[in-house]
DNA sequence: AACCATGCCAACCGCGTAGCC
DNA sequence: TGGCTACGCGGTTGGCATGGT
């Protein structure tokens, strides 16, 4: 913890860099690498700390960094996925290649906040400045925290989503869950302000997409979709590639096509697909941290024979049966079992929460409160249903897997609905 | 031309955390 | 298991550029 030790030598030189700077930590970069950055500085020769080497290589130097103004579209961006992560800028980064989180936190510092007030919008909120105006002066105070009638947070005047019904619902029914869990941390207000679409879409959208697959028919109800939203945590989304998102779509005011993490285990089965090869962080507590990745610039390349690439949305449809058990649908019971208790000794997490909440839940997770609030604010990652309808109904084309798609779309439907009645 | 205010951006600072011993 | 190191992140600061008076 604390400082950097580097930081404590004396003699080191701070401030703007000089061009000579510059060169001597490029040169050594490019030949060596930078390895530990701590070391960077006496073998560059620079009279700098590691860290300072390390932000200046992150910032500037680095080759593949974009120069210029922000484009209107990478802006918009921003927007979007700030309303969805927050403050988070590293995260927001890894959505804008070329870009560093210092440039895009800089940005919305000095550009993108006026803006938005411009436009009537708080930026912290990403609602209108209005209403935040009113709520600020009539802070919402309801001690009916279960009511039905409403989405909005009372403590905070957020909307919630239907989600958070099924959240304090449970926590009711099991005496689980403190309500505090539907709090939402205002670092990240658009977390559970994502525009959803409405569930005939989703049913619609899905009905659409299985017509548009060949050989595939329902043998079950579509299921009634029973919340505006899912919020699918990620273990590890600060990680390149970690969110999906539909490239095309970034003039639009939600962050539609973010997608869930997936189990490895999944990405081992049939759809030959693969967890982020470029992730080394990806650590992976269990079967919920591995992700998928989309590659901006080889957007097939998770797939390893390219039958099942892009579509041209800009993302794929990963297996659809485990993503569906494990995370779209965790508490169905229909996830492979072996996941369902080792998780819970570590830090709870979404999946693994709604998972578990459902069947028998150990007492101990009657202390689980504020881990699942965390849960609840560090969902980095959400699902957007109106993307996840459209990439499904999109990517999945004739290919040569068909027959296997078929069956496990016809599955998941069948589970989707059986998963609805029993809720 | 001089001064001041404001905006922008690079860099710093402090903290959290993973990994190692 | 606890301490230490190193890394990464987000907030903040400071200096330069620009525009207005």
């Amino acid at each position: 913890m604390g400082r950097h030790s580097c930081c404590y030598k004396q003699k080191l030189r701070k401030g703007l860099w000089s061009p000579e700077e510059d060169e001597k930590l490029m040169n050594h970069i490019t030949k060596h690498g930078h390895g530990c950055w701590s070391t960077v500085p006496k073998l560059a020769g620079l009279q700098r700390c590691g860290k300072s080497c390390r932000l200046r290589w992150i910032n500037y130097l680095r080759p593949d960094l974009k120069r210029g103004a922000f484009s209107e579209e990478e802006e918009d961006l921003i927007v979007e996925l700030h309303a969805v992560l927050g403050n988070r800028w590293s995260q927001i980064a890894t959505r804008l290649p070329g870009r560093t989180d210092n440039e895009i936190k800089n940005l919305w510092n000095s550009c993108i906040k006026k803006k938005l007030r411009q436009k009537g919008i708080d930026p912290n909120t990403h609602k209108p400045l209005a209403e935040v105006d009113r709520s600020k002066a009539a802070p919402a105070v309801s001690a009916d925290r279960t009511s039905e009638s409403s989405d909005v947070d009372p403590s905070s005047g957020v909307v919630l989503g239907n989600l958070s019904h099924l959240l304090r619902e449970t926590a009711q029914s099991s005496e689980l869950l403190p309500m505090e869990v539907t709090k939402p941390r205002t670092e990240a207000p658009g977390l559970t302000r994502l525009k959803l679409p409405p569930k005939e879409l989703f049913l619609d959208q899905l009905s659409s997409g299985r017509e548009s697959l060949p050989g595939c028919h329902s043998s079950g109800q579509i299921p009634n979709f029973p919340f505006q939203q899912l919020l699918c945590y990620n273990n590890d989304i600060g990680s390149r590639n970690s969110l999906w998102y539909n490239q095309n779509e970034s003039s639009s005011s939600t962050i539609s096509t973010v997608m869930p993490p997936v189990s490895p285990s999944t990405l081992s089965t049939s759809t030959g697909l693969n967890p982020s090869p470029d992730n080394p962080r990806s650590r992976g507590t269990g079967i919920h941290s591995a992700q998928f990745y989309w590659d901006r610039n080889n957007p097939s390349s998770s797939s390893s024979t390219g039958s099942s690439g892009n579509n041209g949305l800009g993302f794929e449809l990963q297996s659809t049966s485990s993503l569906l058990e494990t995370n779209i649908f965790p508490w169905t019971g229909l996830a492979p079992e072996k996941e369902s208790q080792v998780q819970l000794e570590e830090e709870l997490k979404w999946p693994e929460l709604l998972h578990g909440t459902f069947p028998d839940m150990p007492a101990t997770m009657q202390n689980l409160g504020h881990s699942l609030y965390e849960d609840v604010v560090k969902a980095e990652s959400q699902f957007n249903m109106e993307g996840f309808c459209a990439a499904w109904s999109q990517n999945l084309q004739p290919q040569q897997h068909l027959p296997v798609v078929s069956d496990m779309y016809d599955k998941d439907l069948q589970r989707m609905s059986l998963s609805f009645d029993n809720i």
